[in-house]
This record gives structure tokens, C-alpha cells and sequence, in this order.
DNA sequence: CTGAAAGCGCTTACAG
DNA sequence: CTGAAAGCGCTTACAG
């Protein structure tokens, strides 16, 4: 186990095929003129001995890694495994690797990320910030590393972002409530990002336009680490309970159907239930879940190109793209 | 843009603080023996430049870069998101990072992977091969390569893994449809993994325990590619059709049962639906799947904490783990 | 067409 | 306690 520890290095190769060091170097990432004759020799050579390239070594010239970090809540999330595989689709095909970091909605963990990122020296992150008001991103935009915000945009002008039209997210949603006749509807909101925020706002809005007040008792803000369940007995424990729920996240509608079904709670008679990613599941539970399309793959692919055109290109402005949602209306409603 | 591209060096750090490289190194890694004056001085030059240490350089001195490869076959099913869920725990807590890569079920994509891996001089591996009769894993034997299979064992002798007892599943899976009545049963099965012939097996066995014949018609190797919807159309429209259907994952399961309501087919009355993997969403289908629990999460722990122990202690031997399925009975049967 | 040398950013003996 | 030097594995001018 201990002999073939070590890794063959472009000097055994040079040695073997017996050049020098940087004809070798030449004749195996075929740049500069080497004799037909020298090249295959080279080349048997690093054949023979299993070379692989060390591309610590290579990046440390080049200055450059072809790595790109990517910061999301959790992959647990298929919404963002989704928006994962959409950037790495394009990112594979331009020959870039994928370093893949989880922040838990912990703003710690999501700095030690970019910590982490900026010491392998990746070429540029795409990430779904935890806060509007993000500090991660104004570090990112000071120390001028090239990213972008997906899913999520933050205070900070300027930057590069692929994000749903949020606002009309929850304004779609609450009017689709209203609309059933629903009047007491309890938003399960998630915490302090962009996307929560816009969607209170979208939500304010439905309820302003028809006329009626916000109440501020019927609006939650989840973290990871809420515990949905007590407090969702609690909630619908009071006399003038809410007659529908609306989700942040199918996520948390999946979380909310489980427990009104233990409860012995009807959907939708007794409690209508709205989410929003269109996850792939939800058309199949029991009842089928009323939701929001969001084009999930598509942005993650978006973010990624811009972030590729940025590296690759010159950089030109910012780029700031906004996905339209879509209201599926199914029998959870 | 172009003027702060160039990042900041343990030179200028060392140069603003007005000591030599050594010392700098010395004492921003807390090394050997510093003068708490110098100490200070070198940390307060770094913290006023945003130092941060480049871990290309330093891995290529250290030879080791404390990140660990992993290759499943697409973090989309959320059993393999689980199970990354799991690596990724133990390895943040080591101060580990994870690279990884999405094989799509395709060798020649698993090839470069593990080549790119290499290149990236990852310290170890743990992936789940494509194939039972795996060319990867043998290169991975032949070079010395660090590695834990998750998920997925092969031919080869002598490695390390954690696996279901994936016979048990299929024995179980089928034994339970034999106990509904079920005679006609439709295998839905995987590719050329391990788990896939194994599922095989235990189908088989559980047949012919009962006494009953093995109908080759009835056994399907799914690739990612397969059109499921077609192929279900054409056998479910034989005369003597398929009463039961016994899919390799709750993946392929919900998609059977997205086709079964379209082709308004009622589950289980006209036929029944096993799944595997009892992931999140499968208890509130509609109807909820009967499916097959496997420690997921526990999995990722269990490989990723072998991987970190071969690499950190001293090699004592293979350590293969088999998890124990157990069947979960729901209204799909 | 080829090879010795310098350099990427860091760490670690080695002398002082 | 401190700094110059060598070296990790590679690439790229530079001189032949």
C-alpha cells in the first residue's frame, strides 16, 4: 500500500521518454513545435507510467483553476438540486468543475464557504444568498470576485442575478386564495432572504387590492430549525383558525400536508394548502398540491452562462434576469 | 475590474509586516516558535490586505488536499442527494470538502470523473459504480487510490462499502406482492449495478421459493434514457397483464404512477406499486407508496467516516457494511 | 526543435 | 526567534 503512493510527475515521464522536462510539458499539452518522434515518445512514456497531471501545480501558473463554487441552502432541497444540475449541465460542457457548498440558511457557514472558495482560488461562485441585506455579498463585490446570485438577489446594486419574480410569486398565490374565498390565509414564510421578503410584499399587495387587512399574527418566518409541527396545532388550534396555508416552498407544503393529514384535517375543505416550486412529486399527492412553477433547471443553466461570459468575455454591466412563475392550480385548493 | 484581480500573497503580508516569508508562514499558521510582537504584527498585515492563504500552493507542498471526491449517479433522486447529505455531515466536520460529480449512469462520464478527481489530487473517493463488473473500480485498485463504494459494490474483492442487502429487497419486495396475491409481477429493475442484480436475485429466489416460475417478460433493465411511459403502454396493454409492478426506486415508482393515472389505472385494485428507498414524499401520494426503507443518510455517514479513517489511521483491512432493508406497507398494495 | 532557468504561492528544514 | 534557500509539480519565456 505504501509503494505506489506517490504520484508520477511529468519529471518521471520527461526521464522515461528521455527529453527534458518542458518538452515534455509541450509534447503532452501539445503546444510549441516537438518532433513527431519526440512527442510519441513522450506520450508512450506517460502512457506506460499512468500520468495524471497535477492540476494544483497547473493552476498555480496558470493562475487560473476552471472551478466554480456554488453556494446554496441544501441540496436536500430538490428545488436547488434542480437549479445544481441546470448549472452544472453547462458548466461540464465548458470543461468547468463544480465545487458544491451547503449554507444551511447559516450565515456563518455561508461566509466559511466563500472563505473556503477564495482559498482554492475558484474562478467565480454562484450562489443563492441567505440575507437581502447580505454582508457575504458585499464582501464578494469588494474583494471583486466574480459571482452570480441565483434564486436570491440582494440589496447591493449592480450585481449579476437569475431570480424568480418573487413579488408576483406571493401575489399570485394569495389571489388564487382569495379568489377560493378564502379570507384568514396563513403564510409560512422562510426567513431573510429575498425571495421571503418580496413574496410578504406580493402577499401584502393580493390582500391590499381586495381590500382587506394584513394581519400580522398569520405571517411566519421559518428557519431550518423551526419546528413546524406544534406550531402549526397551535396556529390551527385558535377558534378563527386559518382556512388556508400557503407555503414558501413545496418543501414546506410537503411538511404541512403530513401534518394536517395527522391532524384529520381535510384538504382543501377544512384547510387549503398552497406551495410554490412545482416539485416534480407534487402532482401525484394526496390531494395534488396547487403550486407555482418556477423554471428551476433553466436558471440554475442561466446563472451559469452569465458567470462563464464574465470569465470568458469582457465584462459588461450587470446582468439581471427575472424568470416569470406560474399558478398551477390543482385540488389542495 | 482588472486592477485588484491579482490576490493578495503571503509576500506582501510578510513585506507590510516587515519580517521574511518563513516568518509570516510561521506565524499565520501558528508554527513554531514566533515572538508574539512579530505574531502580531504579520496577523495584523494580513487582516488589514483580506490575506487569504492560497490552498493550491499549499496542498502542493502538504500533498494532500483534504477533499474528498464523490460520484453518484445524479444528485436529482433524492436518495443520492441523502446520501451526499450524509458524506458531506461528517466531512465538514473534519474540515473535509466534497467535489462532486454526477455520473448520469454513463462509465465513460464515471472515467472522467474519477480522472478529473485525480488530477485535482482529491485524497480519497467514494462513489457509487455504474457497474458490477466495474473497469473504474479496478483502476482505482490498480493505482492505490483511497476509496469507499456507497450504495453500489462490485465484483472486486477486498473493497471497502456500504451497501443494502439488496437481495433482501428484492426478496422482500416480491415476497410481499406473492402474500397480495400477486402471480404476474413486473420488475422494473436498474442497469448494471450491483444493487441491480441483486434486486434480480432476490426476485427470483422469492419466485421460486413460492414456487412459481421466472417470467424473463417480465423483467426490465432501465437505463437513464428509457422511456418508461411507452414501454408501461405496450405491457400493460397485453392480455394477461402485469397485476403488481415492483420498481427498482421510488424515483422510476412515481413516474409509474404518473403513468398509471393517466392511463386511469387504479392503484393498487388494478395493479399494485412497490417502490424502494421510501424517500421524503412517499407516505402522502396518492395512493402512499408501499416502498422499501434504507438508512440513506446513515449510509453517506458510514462510507464517508471508513473513507476518513483509512486515510487518517493506518489500513486495517476491508470494511464492508450491509445495511438491512426494511419494508414499509402502504395503500399502493 | 530542445532544455535550463525562473516563477506560480506556499512550507519546512537549516543556519544563524 | 528569524530569514534565505530548497522544493512541491508544473508552464513559459529565453537562449541555443
Amino acid at each position: 500500500m505504501k509503494l505506489k503512493d506517490k504520484h508520477v510527475t511529468i519529471k518521471d515521464v520527461a526521464k522515461l521518454a528521455g527529453v527534458g522536462i518542458a518538452t515534455a510539458s509541450r509534447a503532452l499539452n501539445n503546444k510549441g513545435d516537438v518532433s513527431p518522434s519526440t512527442r510519441r515518445k513522450v506520450l508512450e512514456a506517460a502512457q506506460k507510467l499512468g500520468y495524471v497531471p497535477n492540476s494544483l501545480a497547473r493552476s498555480l501558473v496558470y493562475g487560473k483553476t476552471k472551478k466554480i463554487g456554488v453556494i446554496i441552502t441544501t441540496i436536500l432541497n430538490p428545488f436547488y438540486a434542480t437549479v445544481v444540475s441546470g448549472i452544472e449541465s453547462v458548466l461540464a460542457s465548458k470543461g468547468y468543475t463544480l465545487v458544491l457548498y451547503n449554507s444551511n440558511e447559516d450565515p456563518y457557514k455561508e461566509k466559511e464557504a466563500i472563505l473556503t472558495l477564495r482559498q482554492q482560488r475558484v474562478d467565480g461562485i454562484i450562489f443563492a444568498p441567505i440575507e437581502y441585506e447580505s454582508q457575504n455579498v458585499k464582501y464578494l463585490v469588494e474583494n471583486n470576485i466574480p459571482f452570480v446570485l441565483v434564486a436570491r438577489k440582494t440589496q447591493e446594486e449592480n450585481t449579476n442575478f437569475v431570480v424568480a419574480d418573487d413579488f408576483k410569486v406571493g401575489k399570485i398565490a394569495t389571489e388564487h386564495l382569495l379568489e377560493k374565498g378564502h379570507r384568514r390565509i396563513l403564510f409560512l414564510n422562510s426567513w431573510k432572504s429575498s425571495s421571503a421578503r418580496l413574496r410578504l410584499e406580493g402577499y401584502r399587495e393580493a390582500l391590499k387590492e381586495a381590500g382587506f387587512l394584513v394581519n400580522p399574527k398569520l405571517i411566519y418566518s421559518l428557519t431550518p430549525d423551526t419546528e413546524i409541527r406544534p406550531l402549526l396545532e397551535d396556529i390551527l388550534s385558535t377558534k378563527n383558525r386559518p382556512t388556508a396555508i400557503f407555503c414558501f416552498c413545496d418543501s414546506i407544503a410537503l411538511e404541512v400536508m403530513k401534518i394536517l393529514k395527522a391532524m384529520n384535517l381535510k384538504i382543501p375543505d377544512e384547510v387549503a394548502v398552497v406551495g410554490c416550486d412545482n416539485l416534480d412529486y407534487t402532482e401525484l399527492l394526496n390531494p395534488p398540491l396547487t403550486t407555482i412553477e418556477i423554471s428551476k433547471f433553466e436558471m440554475g443553466v442561466t446563472a451559469a452562462k452569465i458567470l462563464l461570459e464574465m470569465l470568458e468575455a469582457e465584462n459588461k454591466g450587470p446582468i439581471q434576469q427575472i424568470l416569470e412563475p406560474k399558478l398551477i392550480i390543482r385540488a389542495s385548493t
